[in-house]
DNA sequence: AGGATCACGCACG
DNA sequence: CACGTACGTGATCAAG
């Protein structure tokens, strides 16, 4: 979306009458214990302190702090070097003195302190072995909870809230291959830069909050979900999964093998070398060389060689069948077999991946770093993966994921009576929908029509067309057209859902989830067809998988509050938007067993019982 | 030459 | 061309 300058219009900072202007900055550097002990003065007595770590890693794990900054008033800040070694640097005050002088206000709770994306800083702390406390705001959440389709970088957010701009990253560090480590940058600039960060970020919130607080079901948002969300996941990350390396290397050899040996096969029924992972030069060989029928077009008008373009042109010839086996093959090796070993980490042994807590616009978590939340399940060759997904001696892993999570809560907001009764009565779903659509009692459902009906389940959660179902089940549109009117005779309460969701997102430019976070659609009046047809589809579907998102956060925080109240050694170690994975003690097996889907079906009372399974076994796949 | 970005494909819920 | 993500490889762009 537009980042221009002409998009901040009717914002905060430019209708608000106390616009702050900051005429001139006064910025410290720390370099000497009485200037130090001024400004520790200053952080016990204030209010309110942002913070913000330099470091000399993007990795959280990994990172060793090379300089500090505070701001206890927009417009001054000190910025605290540390490790920092590049030629002329000055002499620099001990780090280790340092932080053992700042920790008693660091692991203080009653001492308020801010941050701009805190779980990043609330590690490099824990490196250094300081555990901090009365993080009170971080002004990204702010944002995500305010405006969760925007931006949330501290540059974009001073541009937008406060018009003001600093150094960026780039500017003292360099970029690419020029770039330097931030221990080498001169400490003037350093102190700059640095200091700018926790003055902006106090800056920024002191506009969000107010904005935050003038609406409460979004401060609930803001206060009950989302902080203490990323105090769970800092805890989950720094956990850490152990992943079973021999292993995964075995799986890549063997994968290796078949990979060898399938692009011989394709190069012999091509008559020529060329090379797989290229499309581009598969279309040249299937479409140009062996005249195969072109099936479809890709967005810039190749002809698509996707795996359901192969599918259909495997029914007469063998070469694409060998192309698509070899994609399944090389997709497993290349990112998780061969990635997965190369991203434990050497200190801990573990894996810890990046969860991303203000980067999907429905409110989800992503993963990445790597990504935990798309290791395969659906065929078996890939689910050997989760087999490297293991447990220490004396410990299981124990899997806990909603069941029909986003169908329930279609049911509940829609108050459908049909669909409430169905999952009240603890019937299977997709055969009660069958039974509906085609008129026979759910024991006479056949497995084509339970197959047909969990297409159109999804479907409705995706805010389906015709076209969409038609392609997807492969029949005419006007034959799912009347699918979905069967449905909705069936469902009328669904129906009104739709179409009001539709209404509230046009007229309002959001929908909101069932707790109140609220989804923006730019798109939605656009003149454009198309893209107003996409916000209309991500309209339908963003409560339910934003109310799952927000129910699957209140059962993170409610589950490690009871571990933590039991003084449980269990460890909470993946979230895949609707599971959660515990690398759980023997001992503690039968409780977690027990009370984890308690607390998970118990953290919020709909209109239809919430159900959560658990499973347990050496590994994640064993787990399930 | 090679870093940055796009295109495509595909893994998950 | 169903909604939401991350990321791998190959192809292309275009600065100096």
């Amino acid at each position: 979306f537009d980042q221009g300058a002409s998009d901040d219009m009717g914002d905060d900072a430019q209708a608000s009458p106390e616009t702050v202007t900051v005429a001139a900055t006064q910025y410290d550097t720390v370099l000497d214990w009485p200037t130090f002990d001024r400004w520790l003065a200053r952080l016990q007595a204030a209010e309110l302190v942002a913070f913000d770590t330099e470091t000399d890693s993007l990795d959280a794990m990994q990172a060793r702090i090379v300089g500090l900054s505070f701001s206890d008033q927009v417009g001054e800040a000190c910025y605290i070097p540390l490790r920092h070694e590049v030629v002329d640097a000055p002499v620099q005050l001990p780090l280790d003195e340092v932080l053992a002088r700042l920790k008693p206000w660091l692991e203080d709770a009653s001492r308020p302190k801010l941050g701009q994306h805190i779980k990043y800083d609330t590690h490099v702390l824990a490196n250094h072995g300081i555990a901090i406390r009365g993080y009170a705001h971080d002004t990204m959440l702010e944002s995500y909870v305010l405006e969760a389709h925007r931006k949330h970088n501290l540059g974009d957010l001073a541009q937008r809230h406060v018009h003001r701009s600093g150094l960026s990253y780039e500017d003292v560090a360099g970029k690419g291959a020029q770039q330097i480590p931030f221990a080498q940058v001169a400490v003037d600039k350093a102190a700059q830069y640095s200091c700018e960060d926790s003055d902006l970020t106090l800056h920024v919130h002191q506009t969000l909050w107010p904005r935050l607080q003038a609406e409460p079901a979004l401060r609930d948002i803001y206060e009950r979900f989302e902080l203490p969300t990323s105090r769970v996941l800092q805890r989950i990350e720094r956990n850490g999964v152990l992943i079973d390396k021999a292993l995964l290397q075995q799986q890549s050899h063997e994968l290796g093998q078949r990979i060898v040996a399938l692009e011989h096969e394709a190069h012999a029924l091509a008559g020529q070398p060329f090379n797989l992972g290229s499309p581009k030069q598969i279309g040249e060989i299937l479409f140009n060389q062996l005249k195969l029928p072109i099936v479809k077009k890709t967005a810039t008008g190749a002809p698509s060689t996707n795996e359901e373009v192969l599918e259909k042109l495997a029914e007469d010839y063998p070469l694409p069948a060998r192309i698509l086996e070899y994609r399944g093959m090389a997709k497993l090796k290349s990112t998780y077999t061969d990635k997965l070993p190369l991203m434990i980490n050497p200190a801990t042994g573990r894996v810890h991946t990046n969860y991303a807590q203000a980067v999907a616009v429905t409110g989800r978590l992503s993963s990445n770093e790597p990504n935990l939340q798309n290791i395969p399940v659906r065929t078996a060759e890939g689910r050997r993966i989760r087999e490297a997904f293991i447990a220490p001696p004396g410990h299981v892993i124990v899997s806990a994921d909603y069941s029909q999570i986003e169908l329930r809560i279609m049911a509940h907001i829609s108050q459908d009576e049909n669909l409430l009764r169905a999952f009240d009565q603890g019937l299977d779903v997709h055969r009660a929908t069958a039974s509906e659509i085609f008129g026979v009692s759910p024991d006479e459902v056949s497995s084509e029509q339970r197959r047909y009906a969990k297409v159109i389940n999804f479907g409705l959660i995706y805010g389906m067309s015709a076209f969409g179902l038609a392609s997807n089940l492969g029949i005419e549109r006007s034959a799912a057209a009347a699918y979905i009117d069967r449905y909705f005779m069936r469902y009328p309460g669904v129906k009104r859902y739709m179409d009001e969701t539709r209404a509230q997102a046009k007229a309002q430019g959001y929908v909101e989830t069932v707790f109140g976070r609220r989804l923006w659609l730019p798109e939605i009046n656009s003149p454009n067809g198309p893209s107003r047809a996409g916000a209309e589809r991500a309209a339908i579907n963003a409560p339910m998988q934003g109310t799952a998102a927000d129910l699957i956060k209140l059962s993170m925080v409610a589950v490690q509050d009871a571990l933590d109240a039991q003084g449980k050694a269990t460890l909470m170690i993946m979230q895949v938007h609707d599971e959660l994975v515990f690398q759980v003690p023997e001992a503690e097996r039968d409780w977690v067993k027990t009370e984890v889907p308690r607390i998970m079906a118990s953290v919020a009372d709909l209109r239809v019982p919430l159900l959560a399974e658990v499973g347990e076994g050496l590994n994640w796949e064993a787990a399930h």
